[in-house]
RNA sequence: GCGGGAGUAGCUCAGCUGGUAGAGCAUUUGCUUCCCAAGCAAAGGGUCGCGGGUUCGAGUCCCGUCUCCCGCUCCA
């Protein structure tokens, strides 16, 4: 365990946990969980699950500007993986598989620890870990290894949930939802060689929602039960897999940063310490966000060697190499993982966006989302209700929709408006006013600047695309700290 | 599971020592040729988490129960 990982996140912590202390002062603060949920349920980006029932722990329901966010970030995530390149193959893999994949990946024996629980003090121990524990409080006995008390039975904690294929809720029919998508991947590593014609180096890549029973799920959808992953398995030759491992790690930081727009003085790249190394992994590296309460990790890349391809192998029998025309080699591929969270991306993205300033002496909230994953790209504003302007607003919403996400909003008045569209990090609204019925040209008003400029309707979409365009870029340059962090 | 906090309107909360619910914001409607949470006028919305008990009477006291949030072997 990391030291980051132990404490609260108190003022202390975070200095220590800062690599470069300089950037300590921007890195305090952000907006707090709190303030973040009551937005996301008043705007309707996160609800509580099943809410009218009393709600359901650690699981969440996302809202229309929720899934719509969703949606992008997955998007944003599909563009870079697989479709601007021509190196990675798409698969989506059932939720219930084989219960002998998680035999073999190793999830039966690992993921079902035994725990024992104190009699006295409650805690909860590894079974298998009681004597390391001991050692290092220096007690002997068998007793708890905090307070000597009396340890209870050993149970059986199993982090996968179980259920029955079948009608028959028999152990012969127990199966499990998957706790990871990975195994997806593995499985259909020779479906894939077979029917693509690629040859290595390349990757196979899947979007799609995990579930794991945790101990301690929490701070809000950052860990849920059920969760919604996008994992790449690059497939390499033995030997290059270190420096494949480097460059998904540089690629895949990129991503938040160039893409995203996240602040890079809020991320960073931390390598695994020896101790905390899964077994089946020769190096891994976290991407991890500054939340509120200490670093978190979005996304772990991972170097697996040739673990699961040589687990699968050998329990299933069936032959998992590759055949290396050039040198006549028949060898198990090595495999670098990158694995994020869609669910911590979206919590990260809100995060990063939010902010607050004082117009006027009011306070203005804005989520400076990057145009490429904002809900809506476009908010049409007609400035009264009149029929004259409704009329020419929808029809623009019509036209607009083709090529960006749009919303229309006429009620109440147009500054309530603005600051609505602000709140849900709306890049740009185009209000119609009267002189448009005269002059054919609306206005475009900036989310950041709050500047806006007149522009005729008919080269609305090209002043649109330059708009965004610049938009993105003032966002990029937040999120690289060309611009102030706030 | 343990410790701490909390459950009252969509959101944030008020409600003192018990007398059958309030505010701000939000939402909706109307009027205003209306560009930055604008003005005026209205409206909708709560069996006060749930179940018991004490009491003439309970958000308010007691018991139970559920849920949420914050801390302790998580690695998306």
């Amino acid at each position: 365990m990391s030291e980051f990982e132990s404490g609260a996140a108190t003022p202390a912590s975070l200095e220590n946990a800062s690599p470069d202390g300089g950037k300590k002062a921007e890195l305090d603060g952000g907006v707090s969980f709190d303030l973040l949920i009551s937005l996301c349920k008043r705007r309707g980006f996160v609800f509580p699950g099943s809410e009218i029932y009393g709600g359901i722990n650690a699981l969440y329901d996302f809202g229309p500007l929720g899934v719509r966010l969703r949606r992008n970030i997955r998007q944003s995530w599909w563009n870079r993986m697989v479709e601007r390149r021509g190196d990675i193959e798409p698969i989506e893999t059932a939720i219930i598989m084989n219960r002998e994949v998680w035999v073999a990946s190793g999830h039966v024996g690992s993921f079902s620890d035994p725990l024992v629980e104190c009699a006295a003090c409650h805690r909860r121990w590894r079974e298998d870990h009681l004597e390391d524990e001991r050692r290092a409080r220096g007690k002997t006995g068998a007793g708890c290894p905090e307070c000597d008390g009396t340890l209870g039975e050993s149970r059986k904690f199993n982090l996968m949930f179980r259920t029955f294929l079948g009608p028959v809720q028999d152990d012969l029919n127990e199966v499990f939802l998957r706790p990871e998508t990975a195994q997806g991947q593995f499985v259909n590593f020779a479906n894939i060689l077979n029917s693509t014609r690629h040859s290595l180096p390349f990757g196979i890549a899947q979007t799609g929602k995990s579930f794991r029973n945790e101990i301690s799920p929490g701070n809000f959808i950052f860990r849920s039960r059920e969760f919604e992953q996008m994992e790449m398995e690059w497939f390499c030759e033995p030997g290059s897999d270190r420096e494949w491992f480097e460059y998904w790690c540089d690629d895949r930081f990129a991503w938040y940063v160039d893409e995203l727009g996240v602040r890079s003085a809020r991320l960073r790249l931390r390598p695994h310490t020896r101790e905390e190394l899964s077994h089946y992994s020769a190096g891994t590296s976290d991407v991890e966000y500054l939340f509120p309460f200490g670093w978190g990790e979005l996304e772990g890349i991972a170097d697996r060697t040739d673990f699961d391809l040589g687990a699968h192998q050998q329990h299933s029998g069936k032959d998992l190499t590759y055949f290396d025309p050039a040198t006549n080699r028949r060898f198990l591929p090595y495999v670098i993982e990158t694995a994020v969270g869609v669910d911590r991306t979206l919590l990260v993205t809100l995060m990063d966006a939010y902010d607050e300033e004082e117009v006027r002496g009011e306070k203005r909230v804005l989520l400076r989302f990057h145009p490429a994953i904002a809900p809506f790209q476009l908010a049409i504003l007609p400035l009264s209700k009149k029929p004259e302007l409704t009329g020419l607003s929808l029809s623009l919403v019509e036209r607009l929709r083709s090529r960006w996400s749009v919303d229309f909003d006429q009620t109440q008045s147009i500054g309530r408006r603005y600051r609505r569209q602000d709140e849900i990090g709306t890049p740009l609204a185009i209000t119609v006013d009267f002189e448009s019925l005269q002059d054919h040209a609306v206005t475009i008003r900036n989310r950041d600047t709050m500047a806006q400029v007149r522009v005729s309707i008919d080269r609305l979409e090209v002043a649109i695309g330059e708009q965004l365009a610049e938009a993105a870029q003032r966002v990029l340059a937040r999120a690289r700290g060309e611009l102030p962090v706030n």
